[in-house]
RNA sequence: GGGCAAGUGGCGAAGUGGUUAACGCAGCGGACUGCAAAUCCGCCACUCGCCGGUUCAACUCCGGCCUUGCCCUCCA
């Protein structure tokens, strides 16, 4: 099986092969730092850190590098707005930053370089196109000049000529040609600066990935990614300078881009105000329904945002959930089990499986279409939950030990999605207080079941409800029983009656 | 104005030149259950924006049209 990417460059589906046969070195445009990030930023980090998953499940070696924009224009504005320094500004929604997409599983890159930290290259990077008379010097900006690199224009599929007739840019007189973009920015007063040849000033905007990436996976890397709105002019650029200063190509060998998430159809953006916080929607969604929702879309589509759509990706991930808790609930934390015989049903689950699980590669393989995935996985999820809830089931060492492999087939795709739920079987002292509530309200001669004095910790609590309410249905008294269970659904707790018992769950 | 995508059931969303158009949600029927929930089984698009063309055969290829989104300015 081989797998196939979407490369922009080419707008065709290509065969990936790294230049290195086992290891991939890839690059993704990361945010500027002056603000918490957005539901749309958060599709371009999880979309290529589940491509990033992918290529670790695959067996390759991934060196993954995401730059912080930590100095530009916007975040200059905000932080005379705030009253506070461009660096320390930048520095906080940095960490800002981390705490929203840890809580997102996004894996931390291998490097996290910052635009600052670099100015010394940058500069060497300038010089070197200067040397190459393909930027020229204008009152201490420097500009690239398009008309001498020939491939402008390859990565958005359009000639200069194209650019220039749909211009809305107002043509700065001074340049050579319209569409130069400009290398070294002179600072204005008060502004930040570093001291260069040409005076002192500040990077262009596109000059620290094309010199960030280079330096930290060496020039012709495999990967480059960002959302589909840096193509033109950002990416454009970078390789402009790249290629140009290189004297070779290709800068990138393969160029994805995430499609945007829009909010009734419109584009989510920050100019349009029309955005959604991370940071709010954690509060009220888990970081794997968020996950689930932003997956569910094959990556180049757009995704609406709305509140219906989280609302089914939340029961839509439940059923996965459900699945895995179900075979956590069998295997326990057992490790592997002596096999024993298998019987026919066993055998045929297994093999069953193991076609689900190829089924879920041979989607992934396929520019990682992950809508398709996500169908292999609730196929899978449904020939365990038939299986274990088959009426003969029984847990014999051959059931258990199949049940084993199978549970770790499961959890190793669910990881490759980011969608294994955390660890959140703890209950929150708010649930101690509400069942001290639920407690109360019972009728005096119900109350007296329970001891007087009730624990505090709210685990211990809910399995003295659960108790209770197990006592009153061998007893028959369904009224109380039931009253527990709609009680506890109430505050957020669901009961399930099964054969192996009671089971909660938090909703 | 120029460039690029997309239009699939009540909703979300895959997919293919030719047997029954995945998967999920919702809905309906059945099984299980004291009742639920979860789960399982079954049903739920004779049809894939509209009109032409190519083909033995198109939802899938081509052309036109309509609609929507994106880029051409900072934006994931």
């Amino acid at each position: 099986m081989e797998l196939k990417v979407y490369n922009t460059l080419t707008r065709k589906k290509e065969r990936f092969a790294p230049k290195n046969a086992h290891h991939v070195r890839m690059y993704v445009c990361g945010p500027t730092t002056y603000n918490y990030i957005h539901l749309g930023n958060a599709r371009a980090l999880v979309v290529f850190d589940t491509i990033r998953r992918y290529l670790i499940f695959r067996g390759f070696r991934v060196t993954y590098v995401q730059n912080f924009t930590d100095i530009d224009d916007k975040i200059i504005n905000r932080a005379a707005e705030e009253g506070d320094e461009p660096a320390a500004l930048a520095d906080r929604y940095i960490r800002e930053y981390f705490r929203d997409a840890d809580a997102l599983r996004v894996l931390r890159a291998s490097v996290h370089p910052r635009a600052t930290e670099h100015i010394m290259e940058m500069q060497e990077m300038v010089r070197v196109l200067l040397a190459k008379q393909i930027a020229y010097v204008l009152d201490g900006d420097v500009y690239f000049s398009v008309r001498k690199f020939p491939g402008y224009g390859k990565l958005s599929g359009r000639t200069l000529e194209e650019m220039l007739s749909g211009a809305r840019v107002e043509v700065d007189a001074r340049k050579q040609d319209p569409l130069d973009f400009v290398l070294w920015k002179t600072a204005k007063p008060g502004e930040p600066s570093w001291d260069s040849p040409w005076g002192p000033g500040r990077p262009g905007w596109h000059l620290e990935c094309s010199v960030m990436s280079s330096k930290y996976l060496g020039f012709g890397f495999d990967i480059h990614g960002g959302g589909s709105d840096l193509i033109f002019p950002h990416h454009e650029n970078e390789i402009a300078q790249a290629e140009a200063c290189e004297g070779a190509s290709p800068f990138a060998r393969y160029w994805l881009h995430n499609g945007f998430v829009t909010v009734n159809d419109e584009k989510m953006s920050k100019s349009l105000g029309n955005f959604f916080i991370v940071r709010s929607l954690l509060q009220e969604w888990p970081p794997e329904v968020l996950r689930f929702f932003l997956l569910s879309t094959h990556y180049r589509s757009p995704l609406d945002y709305n509140t219906e759509a989280l609302g089914l990706a939340r029961r839509s991930y439940n059923r996965l959930r459900n699945t895995l808790e179900l075979i956590e609930e069998i295997t326990g934390g057992q490790e592997a089990v002596p096999a024993g015989r298998l019987s026919k049903e066993a055998g045929d689950f297994r093999h069953q499986v193991l076609t689900r699980v190829a089924e879920f590669e041979e989607a992934m393989d396929d520019d990682f279409n992950t809508s398709l995935a996500l169908a292999a996985l609730f196929n899978l999820g449904r020939e365990v939950n038939g299986f274990i809830n088959r009426e003969d089931f029984a847990q014999t060492p051959a059931a258990l030990h199949i049940l084993i492999h199978v549970r770790h087939y499961f959890t190793s795709l669910l990881e490759v999605l980011g969608l294994l739920p955390g660890e959140s079987r703890e209950l929150a002292p708010e649930y101690a207080d509400q069942m001290r509530g639920v407690i109360a309200g019972l009728e005096a001669g119900d109350r007296n079941l329970l001891p007087d004095v009730l624990p505090d910790e709210p685990c211990a609590l809910l399995d003295l409800l659960l108790q209770t309410r197990q006592l009153a249905r061998q007893q028959k008294n369904y009224q109380l029983s039931d009253r527990l269970r709609d009680e506890l659904r109430e505050i957020g707790i669901l009961l399930e009656d099964t054969s192996r018992g009671v089971r909660w769950r938090l909703v």
